[in-house]
DNA sequence: TATGAATGAGAATTCATTCAT
DNA sequence: AATGAATGAATTCTCATTCAT
């Protein structure tokens, strides 16, 4: 009699887990061609032989690791975006203290997929798993700015070219996270407060404190 | 008839020269791992020998302009730091006024040095760089820290801790530079006054007004 | 309720018979090293492990099919030199007719059996199934030479050196088994009495046949 | 200065023409997979990166090599097809007295050829090369039917199907090229008569006997 | 100074074989 | 008897580096 169904299920999800958290982590640092797959076999504990047992090639598997990135981050925004009874401002103030809670949890793995639609932004290899569509790519941008525009015909947020104001903030959230993935604990994260006030609207505050 | 003299060091210098500017620019996107001697000679113009004959190996060619890229950034800071008769929040308007230029002008090679930095500090390669001596690697860190702190004495830059400060206005700027590389004018650039009012301490200006 | 040993005995029978089956078509087609274990066994219809059960390489199986290929082509030509009461001519085509109907029957594995021993033959690697006894390999050349002469005896068969004779004959029938496998129905197969006549002496034909 | 076009052409051929050799002697015998590119490196008396750097992939050059042999093979048979002043049965005397004497000499790669194009075609591997276009594979035996039906309306030739004579008299020439090539001297190649036979109207040589 | 053919060490990939159940 | 996950040795392939000219 053969191992159950069970069993065999609960073998190949360890591994493929395994393999999924030691490919986030080392191409997140070290790109696509710096990354070895012996390296990833040695830090998912399993053999060479086994991830290509899962995998095709180390392409496929940064190829699957890269598109869950991008697709995670573009489901929170959206989700965020379709939120009723929250303001704009708060919307914002959501993401950034979500990102910076990622960035204080040391087992949390946001800042490495952060990196990683860096990284194969960077290396342009990010097109090898969109194809030609770059909606994908830039999905996460245009909800954000989706979001700032609200905010900008509430008052939340500060006037001005919206797209400019989103890639400011992204930019800072992107650095942040690059800064905690290569300095660990040397840079000292800022305060949520700080990074909000990139794009909420200070007359606003000042306003309604003199009321 | 031989070349002289002049020539051979005119040709030289314009083959070194090409070697460079290939390289730069390919570590910079794709990393020391991704970028084949063979890519670089063919960016040059030059042939893979001609290569071997100015460098001795291709992670030579990385460190000298890793080494180049850091050194550069630190002496601008330590040059602004030490500029006599100019404000600290003077000193970090004309810093991020020299970014975005950088940034707008299609030939500057301002943000691949800086993308050039980020890889090698992603993939920890950078300390084969600068040996175990960090000194290199935070100096304009520490450089831009000491400005925000003097801003902090004069009223300049907002009061909170400095070293949270610039990392964040450094996340900024680099993720601008990686904006800039990744997606060219897809994401438009934020004016300047905007990258400032990251540290400018703004009750001084409303003070100011009020007055 | 436990299966009888009887069933059992049949399922294993019938997954030996599954494996040989897949075995002598896909080594005959792609050769030893062409032909994974994973593409037997799933022709045959069982896992790898199965497989394993029963045979303890890929090897042992691929020796056992030529040895049996082998085996079965010299019993069958030396039964047919033992027969009485048959004439040399009539011997060769009984054999010519035999082997025509195993290519026109499209269920039949003789021409199969045939590819995989000249498959075996060209890659050098039938000595590792006979080891340095090369009678095995030839005794089927040289018991249908010894039909061959016999009939230059009697008359049936032309004069000439006998083993360039057999030679002939055996290349037209290798050829024929070839073709069979490799283009199907594309080439029409020739007459039996056109592959005799490479044989058969027509001196005599015509010869008896004025009388 | 650099070597001359020149010495760089002739370096670059002399390689080229190694690999190929060892290649089709290897390939012929072993088929695709059997083939290590180890093995036809060291064959050729260059390094494995050579290899590489005329071939991209092992396939590759085994693509190139069953394509000549097909090609050269079809050219061969179109150019008898065309020569004028000559009788179809001389035409296929012709051919068989070039394939003999290519089996008799050594140096001969004739039937290298011919194995090959036999693997590449048992193996399946053939339409790899061809595509969909199966016109190259099956060329040359459209080329020989031609011959085969102009003779019979001269009467130099048999008789009967001409598909079905043209597939015994290749059968007969793949399966000698065969036994050249796996058992060398061992077995006696046949007089070049015996082979014509095979297609040659011997009615006529006994009618013309007569006169 | 300049070339690109040639090398070989190391990385990616395949696949026969083992093993716990 | 039967399964398929897991292993690692052997193979394919890549690419930094050398070298003769």
């Amino acid at each position: 009699m053969p191992k159950t169904k069970e069993q065999f299920d609960a073998m190949k999800m360890a591994s493929i887990e395994n393999i999924r958290d030691a490919g986030v982590k080392l191409f997140a640092k070290k790109g696509l061609a710096g990354t070895s797959i012996n390296e990833i076999a040695k830090e998912a504990g399993i053999s060479i032989g086994l991830m290509y047992h899962y995998y095709k090639s180390k392409e496929e598997l940064y190829i699957e690791l890269v598109k869950f990135a991008l697709t995670t981050a573009n489901e929170l925004l959206k989700q965020l975006l379709e939120t009723k009874d929250m303001s704009p401002g708060k919307k914002i103030e959501t993401f950034t203290k979500n990102m910076l809670d990622g960035l204080n949890n040391d087992g949390d793995s946001a800042p490495y997929y952060f990196a990683l639609i860096d990284q194969s932004l960077l290396s342009n290899n990010i097109y090898k798993i969109t194809g030609t569509d770059e909606s994908l790519v830039f999905e996460s941008y245009h909800t954000l700015q989706l979001i700032i525009r609200e905010g900008q015909r509430t008052g939340d947020i500060k006037n001005g070219d919206a797209r400019s104001l989103t890639t400011l903030y992204l930019s800072a959230i992107h650095g942040l996270c690059f800064f905690k993935l290569t300095t660990g604990d040397y840079f000292s994260l800022p305060e949520s407060s700080w990074i909000n006030e990139i794009l909420i609207n200070k007359q606003q505050i000042l306003w309604k404190r003199k009321k």
